[in-house]
DNA sequence: CTGTTAGCGCCTTCAA
DNA sequence: TTGAAGGCGCTAACAG
């Protein structure tokens, strides 16, 4: 690997020279800034960011951690983020936590130590220790939490308007006729999720409904464990419920499982509408009724104003908050 | 961001000692190490991986370029790369190329400058020049090529065994009694659809059926033009394929688009066998045979590899091929 | 076992 | 406009 030395060597100039051409912070003559130019494709010269990073202390790198990135949601958070960043010149290291709050620290660690000038941060199921966070914005170093907003710290956070996004569905289910409306909800240890339960109370409550609590059904975020929350609760025809609503789109491919086990086909003997495109609802027959988040737009919008932050554009003193709305795709499974 | 030199002055030693019980490659008596680790816990210090590496010339960083992770074969790859790298204490650099070569060209050129140690590689769609890949092993930065591996070039690659694949499932087609089998291809720039399209023909041949070149569709990656072209193919009934054979999962739902344009059914009215599981394909109504790659693993492998290359572990001279078998999961789709 | 020190490659004053 | 030189934080000899 080719050194800015060798560069002012083959170019007969000094290495500050060089740097001058690189950065482009100081003026240098036509002819000494060509026969540079000349040497770096010569030598097939690449700066060395980690000598520049180390003498400036900047190394527009961010950090984006997120449970899992083979859950649809996320590559698509992770995309806005990394078009953003690339905007303004950064690069971005993803990492899985696989909701497990020990590798969370870890990576966060691990973040750190590469000197990420800021970190976007989708925490995991497992209840995050406030600490985890507090520590990284002590060191300065700028976050932005999205979707998943942690509770009692005051962080940038951007996620979907979850109350909203959740009475719209069921209150679609409730015009569509549907009474009985089960809910499968994700970890409660998650504020979306909690919020997302409450979106559901307020339209039930909206429509002079009375919640009936052993409608709500508490899952995990493992597929087989809401297959079989599905399973046992539907099986029995008697006063089953004639509609779920599902809070998220993985935990909605756990429910349709249930749905199949039992031998129930939506929307002939139960309603459906959950959280989250399911990849390819159009093309599932019947097709599924989502709540979309938009997910790269979320992404987006996080970077920016980490970015922002990076860059001390937002001066704003306490924390910045965005709630994007989510939107209804009516499809076949709520329709009776 | 406190440095080791602080952390070297709190516990009241020099920076060597401090560097000693960090790194652990030397021996430092019981209470210097445990006064070291007192400072290091109560300045929360973290070392610095950009002076390390600066000082190493050893990042611990393998960069990844896919064309796009928002398809889910792709974020499968990572993570098997990610978990490979872990392992052995590296980590991983993910960007998308959108199928550009330019952009594919500024990602390669950036991971250099970020000194990683190695690059996976899925190359765009876009003809990859072949400098672009000699360049960086010129360098002598080990690269593996993964899934898409390129023409004329002498690397290390992983994927999966594309012809025997793609003949197994046009085979599986055939034995359901299938006779006009059409087949839906990718780029033909891209060398495993060309072999794909290879393993279809020698299916063909194999069971005595003579290959019918209109039956031969080239597709972009498109998702609108691939619906279309089989919208054009497949809504008139005289004389239509009685089955598709797609190459690749992200064309199989333009393919399904374009069955529902032509309000075709599969299987009743068609066949329909595809590479890459659809996320959920056995909830699909009727649900979709498919060529299952074990992507994870295909990560996994390449990860492997890459270290080896990095770590002078594996000294083979020529480069090293890895070709893993697919799996058939047959479904509805293709059952008449 | 511990401390001292020379760079790793680069940027950035500062002087010429 | 150009060049010389210090130092970012760390590791790895080397010396003590």
């Amino acid at each position: 690997m080719p050194s800015i030395k060798k560069v002012a060597e083959i170019a007969g100039v000094s290495v500050g020279t060089v740097s001058h051409v690189i950065t482009g912070s100081v003026n240098v003559s036509e002819p000494l800034r060509l026969k540079v130019q000349a040497a770096i494709r010569e030598l097939n010269y690449h700066p060395n960011h980690v000598a520049r990073s180390l003498k400036t202390s900047r190394t527009r790198t961010l950090g984006i951690i997120v449970p899992d990135m083979t859950i649809s949601f996320f590559p698509q958070i992770i995309r806005g983020a990394e078009t953003a960043a690339r905007k303004r010149g950064y690069s971005i290291i993803a990492a899985n936590s696989d909701d497990d709050g020990e590798r969370q620290k870890e990576l966060l660690s691990l973040m750190r130590s590469q000197c990420v000038e800021g970190i976007l941060l989708v925490i995991a199921a497992a209840p995050t220790p406030q600490s985890q966070i507090t520590r990284i914005m002590d060191a300065d170093i700028p976050m932005v939490c999205l979707d998943r907003i942690p509770d009692r710290v005051s962080v940038d956070s951007v996620s979907v308007e979850d109350v909203d996004a959740a009475q719209m569905g069921v209150s679609h289910l409730i015009e569509r006729g549907f009474r009985r409306i089960a809910i499968v909800t994700g970890p409660m240890s998650l504020r979306n999720e909690r919020r997302r339960a409450q979106g559901y109370r307020q339209a039930l409550e909206a429509a002079g409904i009375a919640v009936d609590e052993s409608l709500i059904w508490h899952g995990t975020l493992h597929l087989d464990e809401v297959a079989a929350l599905c399973r046992e609760r539907l099986c029995n025809p008697k006063g089953r419920a004639d509609a779920v609503f599902c809070t998220n789109g993985h935990n909605a491919l756990g429910v349709l499982r249930g749905f199949r086990d039992c031998g129930l086909e939506t929307p002939r003997d139960i309603g459906f509408v959950t959280f989250d495109e399911l990849t390819v609802d159009d093309l599932f027959t019947p097709s599924i009724t989502t709540i979309v988040q938009p997910a790269y737009e979320i992404g987006c919008r996080a970077g920016e104003i980490l970015l922002d932050r990076i860059e001390g554009v937002a001066t704003q003193e306490g924390s910045i908050t965005v709630r994007l709305p989510a939107t209804l795709k009516v499809r076949a499974s709520s329709q009776r």
